[in-house]
DNA sequence: AGCACGCCGACT
DNA sequence: GTCGGCGTGCTC
């Protein structure tokens, strides 16, 4: 026998045969497949952070498993420099949650937990070398946490009976159970979060309560401030989400993983905070694309907080008043529960929705004459009107009524939108896919004709032809040019609801989460845009979005009305809207879905490739689709595996990049799972041939 | 992704 | 003669 240990069975290397010595595999943020193996001198829990070396760098990495034999070669195996010990390791939940998304979405588990940590977790430099006293835990905890406000025990509202119903259901769960709430706009769907939280509390759990988006919703962390109790806590309440500082995320983050915030509020990313003692979630909202992060991980945080409710074993509630079609096929199905408030809280009646066919109407400026007339008429009853137009900028495009030339991006397959002179600023041309900006030509570039006509109309336009029609009216508008300076957007809310604007313009950005209680009219201009854009979700994100604008409306003491224009008015959408009924776009949505196959009766994924040419993209694609085909014998599913011709994107070029994509699809979830994680593993090789960057998503909301 | 090595063009 | 362009190779 070897005088040395057999490295195979020894925990130790051979050079070193009297230090005792642990191996560990360790999750770093690389773009390379699998785990690290390192070895240490002490024992070291899994869900513990290490700095370790790694080429000539030095990296946080967090341990994921202790192996008793290191898979990688032994004798390359290097040796931590570091364990990081300011905070408690990672839970065993918090670890089993980032290996699913990193398994589901096809990303190496280190991709997914880093990117996880606040930035002062997963930084080196912010321990320079010491050992960790001094970090940024310590630094957090030094510093006096903000006071909390005395908070004044909030009104608790009565419940009706719906209500009552609900809170009842959802208190009694135990154990794992999806639950979709459904609740029209004003049925009161945050009183019942409110019961149903403090219930959660009250059995000792943590709740994460997780919202689109956390600025849209001040009065919810007010109330959650002031309604919810736990006996003994001061300041039971954590908020986290992207616009915090590093500081105060960081710190929001301990406090929910050390148990001190027993109701974490927060967007997306606060998935994937650690919570101990998780009792409960709620998501409200949970139609909402911004539960969808669009790069990097590309995660449903919907989804993954349905994937942890099952593991904890706890309930979850999903709230909307026009869920999505996959959750509302889930509850059909009868695997979530599905509760329903039809009736408003506070006895105010349903907005009156009216269809303004425009196909034969003397349209001016967009306007037909009867949202023109029902504007003058709120105007003079003193009550305010909403014109919702989702483009922005003054017209969509520029053109030489002599040529036909039109106004487009050098850099992208777009046309650059005009934009008026706001301040000391003159016009000028933008793109909305890059930002290319460039000033109005006087005369056609081509032909030199000075008769350039702006084409259709943005919220400016529509602004200043208001201006024009109620000269004594004060109109304002809302998008994201004029709220482009910080707290300008509240700024302008806050006038609004101070009744000092009686026409409000407004994009998306208005139609989510504001109530205005003098508002009477809403108005939605160029509607069938949204309905023919190419995705098969963009009914249901029209009818998702004329809910809820028309929900603004809503809060009217004496009915409210909202006029739709459309040259479609016999399209179901609308039908449906008119007659506030979501349950029949959802029946009739879903029997779409099935008869052509999408989801959720299939299951996607979208290859994405960029490159400097759409050709070396589309090739790279096809290359791609061809791989299975290669070595048919390892591929058993294929056969149930449907993968498309590679197709440009409908904008091909942004910023000079030109892009392609090929999407795949199987209505079987667990054989596209395996198929995918079979074919990602080959895509790095294939992709550094063909000099392009790629992304494979998995269920993307948009195609 | 970083970071270094390596081999060809215009500058203190 | 060097600074620096980014091609390509490697990281437990």
């Amino acid at each position: 026998m070897a005088e040395f240990p057999n490295p195979e069975q020894s925990a130790c290397p051979p050079a070193e045969p009297t230090v005792a010595c642990f191996w560990l595999r360790v999750a770093l943020d690389v773009p390379l497949a699998g785990l690290f193996d390192y070895r240490a001198s002490q024992p070291v829990a899994p869900g513990t952070r290490v700095i370790v070396p790694f080429g000539r760098r030095r990296l946080v990495g967090v341990v994921v498993e202790t192996p008793d034999v290191p898979e990688f070669d032994a004798e390359q195996v290097r040796e931590i420099d570091q364990v990081l010990d300011d905070t408690p390791p990672f839970q065993a939940g918090w670890i089993r949650m980032a290996r699913f998304a990193a398994q589901y979405y096809q990303r190496p588990l280190g991709e997914v937990m880093l990117p996880a940590l606040p930035a002062g977790l997963r930084k080196v430099t912010s321990y320079q070398g010491k050992r960790s006293a001094g970090g940024p835990v310590q630094r957090i905890d030094k510093r006096a946490a903000p006071r909390a406000e005395p908070v004044q025990a909030g009104e608790v509202p009565e419940l009706n009976d719906e209500q009552q119903a609900a809170v009842q259901v959802i208190e009694a769960l135990q154990g794992y159970q999806a639950v979709l709430l459904h609740g029209v706009t004003g049925s009161g769907k945050t009183e019942v979060y409110l019961r149903v939280a403090q219930a959660a509390l009250d059995k000792g759990g943590q709740v994460l309560f997780m919202v689109p988006e956390i600025n849209l919703t001040p009065q919810l962390e007010q109330s959650l401030r002031t309604r919810l109790v736990v006996p003994g806590v001061a300041d039971s309440l954590a908020v986290l989400h992207s616009g915090l500082a590093d500081g105060e995320r960081l710190r929001a983050w301990l406090r929910a993983q050390r148990g001190q915030a027993r109701i974490l509020l927060g967007t997306r990313l606060s998935i994937f905070a650690p919570m101990p003692d998780l009792g409960l979630i709620i998501v409200d909202e949970e139609h909402d694309a911004s539960y969808k992060q669009q790069e990097g991980l590309r995660y449903s945080a919907r989804d993954l907080a349905v994937w942890c409710a099952h593991d904890r074993d706890i309930p979850i509630v999903l709230g909307s008043a026009t869920p999505s079609l996959e959750s509302w096929a889930h509850a059909e199905r009868g695997n979530y529960l599905k509760l329903s408030l039809m009736r408003r809280a506070r006895h105010v009646e349903l907005p009156q929705v009216r269809l303004v066919d425009t196909r034969r109407l003397a349209m001016q400026h967009g306007f037909s004459p009867q949202l023109v007339e029902a504007i003058g008429q709120r105007l003079a009853q003193g009550e305010q009107s909403l014109v919702f137009l989702n483009r922005r900028g003054y017209a969509p495009v520029l053109n030489c009524a002599s040529c036909g030339w039109v106004s487009q991006c050098p850099r992208c397959t777009a046309y650059t939108v005009l934009h008026r002179a706001t301040g000391a600023r003159r016009n000028y041309l933008q793109c909305h896919h890059c930002g290319y900006q460039t000033r109005v030509p006087t005369s056609c570039p081509d032909c030199g004709d000075q008769d350039l006509r702006p084409m259709g109309r943005g919220t400016q336009r529509v602004e200043e032809y208001l201006a024009q029609l109620f000269p004594q009216a004060r109109i304002t508008r809302i998008d994201a040019d004029s709220t482009r300076l910080k707290g300008s957007a509240q700024a302008l809310f806050d006038q609004v609801h101070a009744g000092k604007v009686d026409i409000l313009v407004g994009t998306q950005m208005v139609a989510k989460g504001h109530d205005f209680a003098n508002l009477g009219l809403v108005g939605v201009l160029n509607a069938d845009a949204m309905l023919f854009a190419q995705d098969f979700r963009a009914p249901e994100r029209l009818f998702a979005q004329l809910m809820q604008v028309a929900g603004r409306a809503g809060r009217h003491a004496r009915g409210g009305e909202v006029i739709i224009q459309t040259d479609y008015p016999e399209q179901p959408v609308y039908q449906a809207v008119v007659r506030h009924d979501y349950a029949g776009f959802a029946t009739y949505g879903l029997a779409e879905r099935k008869a052509v196959g999408l989801p959720p009766y299939a299951f996607q994924a979208l290859l994405t490739a960029e490159a400097r040419e759409l050709a070396i993209a589309l090739e790279f694609l096809a290359r791609a689709r061809a791989l299975p085909g290669d070595s048919p014998s390892s591929y058993p599913m294929v056969s149930t595996i449907t993968l498309y011709d590679p197709v440009p994107l409908r904008v091909v070029r942004v910023a000079n990049i030109e892009r392609a994509q090929l999407l795949v699809e199987s209505i079987h979830r667990p054989l596209l799972q395996a198929f995918l994680t079979q074919w990602a593993a080959m895509l790095p090789g294939l992709a550094s041939q063909h000099r392009v960057r790629w992304q494979l998503e998995v269920d993307p909301l948009e195609i």
